[in-house]
DNA sequence: CTGAAAGCGCTTACAG
DNA sequence: CTGAAAGCGCTTACAG
């Protein structure tokens, strides 16, 4: 059962025995916290690392109240397509966690059960969590900030109080559309599926702040925000051909996708006819004759950053309520 | 630092002061472990039930040296190609332990580097390991091995002593091949990038198995089993083609979309002029005109099965040492 | 600078 | 069936 060892492992009693000291001198050497002399430390430290001691994480748990253990919360994906921003942003807590010492859990919710995340806090398993996906009045972090958690969310919140880490959506969208305004281009439609989620209104909101800079009325039948499966793409798709709007932007790399096959069964050409960008790249895009043009972030680095936050948060250090995280305007093909 | 609660959680001494009753039944009654009259259990849940008493994880863990965590370890991916199926086998395992009250943490690796997975060991900070993506003699499992840990391995290896969960892949691509076969195909090549890890193997193992069961000879010169990138696919398609070979089976995903590309580009009529299938289907494949015939696994129950198995196995339960879980074979256009 | 002791919050033989 | 006590393996005031 548990841990089937054979031998038990070694404790602190078993080296301060060994070297005729006491366990408090032991683990005071280890922690480095609390007087002790040089030499007694250096021969601790010596005889721990030949004979390979570790402490155990559970009594260190009881005796601190901390878990070195951080939470990283992912939405239940029901499409693959949100999988690699997630899973990417993981990879990039996990190394961050490991290299302060820290173990990553992860928990899966469909956005609605709050129970994973009680059990986690209830029974003390974490210092705390990361949550990815947030909604601008987000049930998760409004418990979490309620139980008083550390936490940081990975994309925005409105309340102001809470720490959030985010790619700078708005500022990316709205310098995309400045530069297609710049290229010439007249009318750019916007194509989105869902307001839902916060990282969905930003890149809306980023879409308004390009048209607003260029000095030019956006106009409503060029927009879309509820395109909620392949047929309804296709019928903004063809709206907008008819149209004739010149430039279609897709809220992300699956709606730019199915724009593109969309487009490519009815043999409209790309970027002749229409152009087309996307809010977010993913190697989705790279499935097409046409190479496409769209905003890259780094996200093993919005990962490792809001893991950092989190731990200075636990540690009690001072940090940053909002960190913005840069972009790249990546000119393609398909907007020539 | 560390959990910032301002009130002191509730402890099994609060509610037994408040029932009147020892710790020591508080306890029983919670784990229905020790004899305990039903009265006083019901009033001791109810209670806590009541009052939302929830136990110390890391005093449990201390007590009885088990901490209802396990780990998965997940290979550090290079390109996200891999990532899908490490994925979705990660949330079924989650799924499994969640259902298990068991807690997932996440260790990334890159295959050579045992710290992390020595760190959670040696800090004894879970019950047992998960392990994607296998080689034959396998480093990491070689480790756990030693060290008594209980670990399933998803994905297979050479050493029989350990508890393995896979896909069926021998099955399956004997199984398509033959059916390839039977549709009259005379020749079919084979394309992978590597046999370093196990699935290639036997996938591979598949496909000559297929051969031996139609009675028919495989030629050598029809088999490709490093094609480490685009250029080397290209190159073979493009040999292939000269050797008017009748279908190309993909070892995976990833190289069918490359084959498929290499012949998009070159004109080649799928599948009039060459038939193509791929030994794992993911949404890759639904990026062409051209459906792809392929083989589908059930990749969260691969995780669900594999967590379940550790369960058991953590729990001092029977289980077995080796399970093969079913496929589908799919027929497409791309091999019409 | 170092040690003895109490404490963290559970569990589990041992008595009764 | 129930309780008192010891124990899990650390940490950390408190003395000295």
């Amino acid at each position: 059962m548990g841990s089937v060892n054979l031998e038990k492992a070694m404790t602190i009693h078993d080296v301060a025995r060994e070297l005729g000291v006491s366990a408090s001198t032991v683990s005071r050497a280890i922690s480095g916290k609390g007087r002790i002399g040089n030499a007694t430390r250096d021969r601790v430290l010596q005889y721990i690392e030949e004979h390979g001691f570790y402490p155990n994480a559970a009594a260190q748990s009881l005796a601190q109240s901390r878990t070195n253990n951080i939470a990283i919360i992912l939405p239940e994906v029901k499409t693959l397509a949100d999988m690699p921003f997630f899973h990417t942003c993981m990879y990039g807590v996990e190394e961050m966690a490991q290299a302060n010492d820290y173990d990553m859990l992860v928990v899966i919710t469909n956005g609605r059960e709050l129970r994973p995340l009680e059990r986690l806090i209830q029974n003390r398993k974490v210092d705390g969590m990361i949550l990815t996906r947030t909604y601008a009045d987000d049930f998760f972090a409004r418990y979490l900030k309620k139980k008083q958690i550390p936490f940081v969310t990975v994309g925005q919140v409105e309340d102001q109080d809470i720490i959030q880490v985010d790619n700078d959506n708005i500022g990316a969208c709205r310098e995309l559309v400045s530069v297609l305004f710049s290229k010439g281009i007249k009318q750019i439609a916007y194509l989105g599926c869902s307001m839902e989620q916060t990282v969905n209104r930003c890149r809306y909101e980023g879409y308004l702040a390009g048209y607003a800079k260029a000095g030019k009325a956006v106009q409503s039948e060029f927009i879309y925000t509820a395109l909620n499966n392949e047929a309804m793409v296709e019928m903004a798709v063809d709206e907008l051909l008819k149209n004739q709007v010149d430039c279609m932007l897709c809220q992300d790399d699956y709606i730019c996708d199915e724009v593109i096959r969309c487009l490519e069964k009815e043999g409209v050409d790309v970027p002749g006819q229409v152009k087309v960008a996307s809010c977010h790249y993913s190697r989705l895009l790279d499935h097409y004759p046409v190479t496409v043009t769209s905003l890259k972030f780094d996200i093993m680095d919005l990962g490792r950053r809001a893991c950092r936050i989190l731990l200075d948060s636990i540690n009690g250090r001072e940090v940053p309520i909002r960190t913005l995280l840069d972009y790249e305007v990546i000119l393609k093909e398909s907007t020539k």
